[in-house]
DNA sequence: ACCTCATGTAAACGCCTGTTGACATAGCGC
DNA sequence: GCGCTATGTCAACAGGCGTTTACATGAGGT
């Protein structure tokens, strides 16, 4: 036995994310994070106070948005589509936006981060984009689309003959182009 | 005692889809369902089987997609997104969209359901419109939209402050008219 | 009026959940 | 080497869940 707080904590993180994004907040057990991280459920008490707390921790989560003062005013829908998919293909079954997507829609406290999200990421980069006025209207307008292909993928589970990547790249970001710099209705 | 099996079947469904809607499949209890129907819990096991079944039979769905063989070909896109905010607007805490929409997220039978409302209901709608030819591609490109219209609106609660009906309608709209009949990239 | 069966109730069962308190043990400072 | 504390285990608890079983009761046919 290691008996390094640090490194077993890192595993029930890890363990948990996994957890959550598989099964939602409600159907994942505390018993089941334990069992793969190779400890025991009492130590998710100990550690993190509880259930919730780790979901709390679990799912603090950066978008990583790329820098984007460098890229032709009528890319940016594109290359930010481009960024959500390469994200989301590259961590299996591990990114922190899925896991909140799904959890999202049964529990308030994820609904709550993902509000969060929209707050202190996207509003601000719609800002730098596109200026103060409907910045709010634009990202929210943004999200509902970067959050319906989220949900499509990976709730829904639409394999590619539905959703090629390629052509929904171009489309979407499309959409995208035109909600943050088209003349809003 | 009223003493009549249907009316108290049909009191126990409408309970069922107010509480799979505020709180998901997993948070609902047949027990809260029972209690706000006015009958002792046992009845939805005999009635219907069990809890799995009973949400079964809570959200058998129809979008009831309106005619739109009249509308003006580049009215289409908004004329459906008007449809559907009609639709979740109207029965305020009881649409059964919302439910699934909710509830697919951590629940493999609801995503099921809602994939089979892609098939049976948008794709049918999209070729009638565009033709056989990429009707999934332009039907998937549409759920993506909708759902995450209707993800952003009913389990972010993202206010008229943010989403602005009538401005959302005309933006969205604009975009559900490119995926249903512009070229795809 | 009575018997009968559909309808509804009450209580218990068995299981699983998150959490807790008492106990073991490994490793570090002395 | 000794002891102390951080680390980890174990077992039990209390509560909630869906389901089932045995029992009550109303209404309709005869």
């Amino acid at each position: 036995m290691s008996r390094d707080s640090e490194a077993t904590q890192e595993r029930l993180v890890s363990a948990a994310r996994r957890h959550f994004a598989l099964y939602g907040f409600e159907r994942t057990t505390v018993r089941g994070i334990a069992a793969e991280a190779g400890v025991n459920v009492a130590l998710i008490s100990r550690y993190f106070g509880g259930k919730e707390e780790l979901f709390a921790r679990a799912v603090a989560i950066d978008l990583e948005l790329p820098d984007l003062s460098s890229v032709p005013k009528d890319h940016l829908g594109k290359r930010l589509i481009e960024h959500f998919f390469k994200r989301w293909e590259g961590n299996e079954a591990d990114d922190l936006l899925r896991v909140l997507v799904r959890t999202a829609a049964t529990n308030p406290i994820a609904a709550e981060k993902v509000s969060a999200i929209l707050h202190n990421q996207i509003i601000p980069m719609v800002t730098r984009i596109a200026g103060d006025k409907d910045a709010q209207r634009r990202a929210s307008l943004v999200a509902t689309q970067i959050l319906g292909l989220a949900y499509c993928r990976y709730v829904l589970n639409l394999s590619d003959d539905y959703l090629a990547p390629q052509q929904a790249i171009g489309a979407i970001g499309e959409t995208v182009q035109r909600y943050l710099l088209s003349d809003l209705p």
